[in-house]
Formats: C-alpha cells, sequence, structure tokens
DNA sequence: TGACCCGCCTAACAACTGTTAGTTAGAATT
DNA sequence: AATTCTAACTAACAGTTGTTAGGCGGGTCA
C-alpha cells in the first residue's frame, strides 16, 4: 500500500477536468484514460470502478471545505467577523478547487445509494457551521431576527453559484468576489442595527 | 400540423421528471418510455430525437421566466419595488415549474452547440432585467454604490439554487420563501440609504 | 542471470445506447 | 364496407458502455 502514487492522483484530476464539463453520465471511462494518451483498460490498474474516481474527487472536495471553514467557525469571534471569514474561506475553496467543488456540488448524486447518504449527512453538518454562526448572530444581537436556517441556505446557494461562473482569468480576483459576497450578506444581516463592526 | 397533442406534452414532462433526477445523459429513451408503459421506439411517433425533448422543457421553461419577469422589469416603479416583484416572480416560476426549471439550469449544456449558444443569449438578456434594475436603484440613490452585474449574480445563484432544495410539501410556501429573498436583498442593497420604501 | 513487479496494452464480454423500419390492432372517416 | 389515420408494437442496426483477463516490455533487486 503506497501512500498515493501520483499517477493515481493525475488519474483523479483528470476525471475531475470531464466531469464538470460534461458530468458523470456523460463522460465514459475512455474519455478519461485518452485525455492522459492511455487505453481505457488500463485505468483499472489503479482505480477500481468509474464510480471510485467520483468518490474520490467528492471527498477530497469535501474534506477541503471542512479543512478551511470548520476551524473558523469553531474559533472565538463576534458572528459577524466569523460569517466573513468563513464566506471568504469557503470562496476560497469554491475558486482554488474549482474542478472539484463543481462536482462535488453538481455530481455527487452519481453516487451510490450509501456514500450518497454519507455526503448528504457531512453537508447537513457543514451548513450548521454556517447556521450556527447565524444563529450567534441573532442571539448577541448583532443581528436582526431571522430564520437562521433560510439564511444559511440562501448564502450557501449564493457562493456555490460562483462555482458555476467563475473564470480564474477574469476581472476579479477571489478575494474581491469574496469581499463583495460578505459586504453584501453581512449588510442584510446587520440591517437596522446600530454598528459595531469594525472590518474583520 | 396539430397544436401540440396532450401525448407529446405527457412525453416530455415525464422526459422532464427523469432528467431532473438522473441528469439528461443519465437518462435513456427506454427509460422515459418505461415511466409511460410504452416501449422505447414507440417514442419516436412523437419526438424527433432525445435531445428535441430537452430542448423543448428547456425553452418551455426560458419562456416562463421571460414571461413573467419581463413585463415587471419594464414596468414603471421604484427600484426596489420592482427587483421586489421581479424576485418574486421568478421564485414563482422555480417554484410552480419546479422540474422544468431545474431541467433548464443544469441539462442545458447538454444541447447541441448553436442551441446551447441561443439560450446562453436568452440568458444574458434575462440577467440583464436583474442589472437594470440595480442600476437604476444605484443611479436614483435608492441603492448604494455597488457593482449592478455581480450583484445580480448572487441574486439569481441564490433564486436559482431554491430549485435545489424546494419541496412543494414543505413548511414554507412559495410566497414566504420569495419575501425571505426579497427581504434579505433588498436590506442588502439599501444598506445605510434613509428609508423610504413601503412594503412592495 | 533470473525472478519479480510496475505500468500499460489488446481483445473481448454482456449489456445498453439512440434511432429506424416495418407491422398491427383499432377508431374515425368516407 | 373500404379506406385512412392513430398510436403503439417488435426487431434490429451499429456503436458505446463499464469492466475483466491475459500478455508484454522494461526496470529493480536477489
Amino acid at each position: 500500500m503506497t501512500t498515493d502514487t501520483p499517477r493515481k492522483q493525475q488519474i483523479e484530476d483528470a476525471a475531475s477536468t470531464l466531469f464538470r464539463d460534461r458530468g458523470y453520465a456523460g463522460t465514459s471511462v475512455r474519455d478519461i484514460a485518452q485525455s492522459l494518451d492511455m487505453q481505457g483498460g488500463s485505468l483499472y490498474a489503479h482505480v477500481a470502478s468509474k464510480e471510485d474516481m467520483l468518490w474520490a474527487i467528492v471527498i477530497r472536495a469535501a474534506d477541503r471545505f471542512n479543512a478551511e471553514v470548520g476551524p473558523i467557525a469553531q474559533s472565538d469571534r463576534t458572528a459577524a467577523r466569523k460569517l466573513r471569514k468563513m464566506i471568504r474561506a469557503h470562496v476560497a475553496v469554491v475558486t482554488s478547487a474549482q474542478k472539484d467543488a463543481a462536482v462535488f456540488l453538481h455530481e455527487w448524486r452519481f453516487l451510490s445509494t450509501d456514500r450518497r447518504e454519507q455526503i448528504a449527512h457531512r453537508r447537513d453538518r457543514y451548513e450548521g457551521l454556517f447556521r450556527d454562526a447565524i444563529a450567534q448572530g441573532v442571539k448577541s444581537g448583532e443581528f436582526g431576527r431571522m430564520d437562521a436556517a433560510q439564511t444559511a441556505m440562501v448564502i450557501l446557494s449564493a457562493l456555490n453559484g460562483i462555482a458555476t461562473w467563475y473564470q480564474p482569468d477574469g476581472k476579479l480576483t477571489p478575494a474581491q468576489i469574496a469581499d463583495q459576497h460578505a459586504d453584501l450578506f453581512i449588510r442584510a444581516l446587520t440591517w437596522g442595527i446600530p454598528e459595531t463592526e469594525g472590518a474583520s
């Protein structure tokens, strides 16, 4: 058992690109092989099945989101500053691991039932980080009264939408995009509340 | 040329359901037929190709969005009221034509190149309705200074995300969802501006 | 030198893909 | 009663799907 041969990584990267562009069902194993100048069957020396490639990509992305956002969610900050940092971290993952993130967000439904349930559970837990941060702000009086669960969905939908339209060579840097989103949402949440927030 | 036999509609509806659940590439023509207790080849008495089914669904959804939101965008209102009504109308389409809307939003990339370009163009024009409404508010001083194009993307990403998680038998009505979104975004846009807005 | 292993190839499998052609049973029309 | 139309059927096509088995060349290590 070698710890992650680079060849396996290359295969998963190629798969990530194609899954993102053509979708999981729209991509054949031979397509993936061809993009690496290999023959279809040769992939099976490194990977057990097509679904395992998808699974590896999805897990990889889920881990990244948790690794970047989790620590911030558990840190000791005012709700507004915490949420701003979480938004920045989430956008950073969406833009830097763009292919994996897009596959994670759109292709997870092609996983087998149990794997699908696993990531549904992880995803719910992740959304909980945002729900809790918002609830914290409502409780402390930083934010106005609102449905934390619903608001978290709105924010995450908008942030995840970035994966659809973001282009690395566009005129906006990931940091700018993140700040714009953070500004917008924090304004919305602190509406009508006497200001206390300095910039994050 | 009969005007839209009901059978053709039934087929497109069944296709819409399956395309939404399994994706376009993940759905076979025989799957669609089976859901109508028919044989695969029988569909071709009513439909010329699989892609034509997708095209019909996509066009149907695009037309609905334009029909509901377009008139509001061209109406003579303050920017805040106009935007609120546009958000309501958009959410109404997303929730009432849920299957078509989800297919429209996620499966359009499986269309042929020219058709894909057609809807890319229509979509850009539609997004322009929101850009213009926001720009109007910025110009009139109702809204703070901001990038109208970017803001429109944020709003539409959030609204389109509804198609992913909305369940007709959930605890929130489409109208409630729409108002929550409208409240949130209009608060964000009018932040720091002395109030003038009465409820829509 | 011989044994072994890694990375890839070829060839094949059974199942499934979108689509077409030809047919048939019944209803409507003449 | 004969004709045409409707809506479906069956069977087949050529190609593609994920996956497997067996083989082969080249490097590593005894």
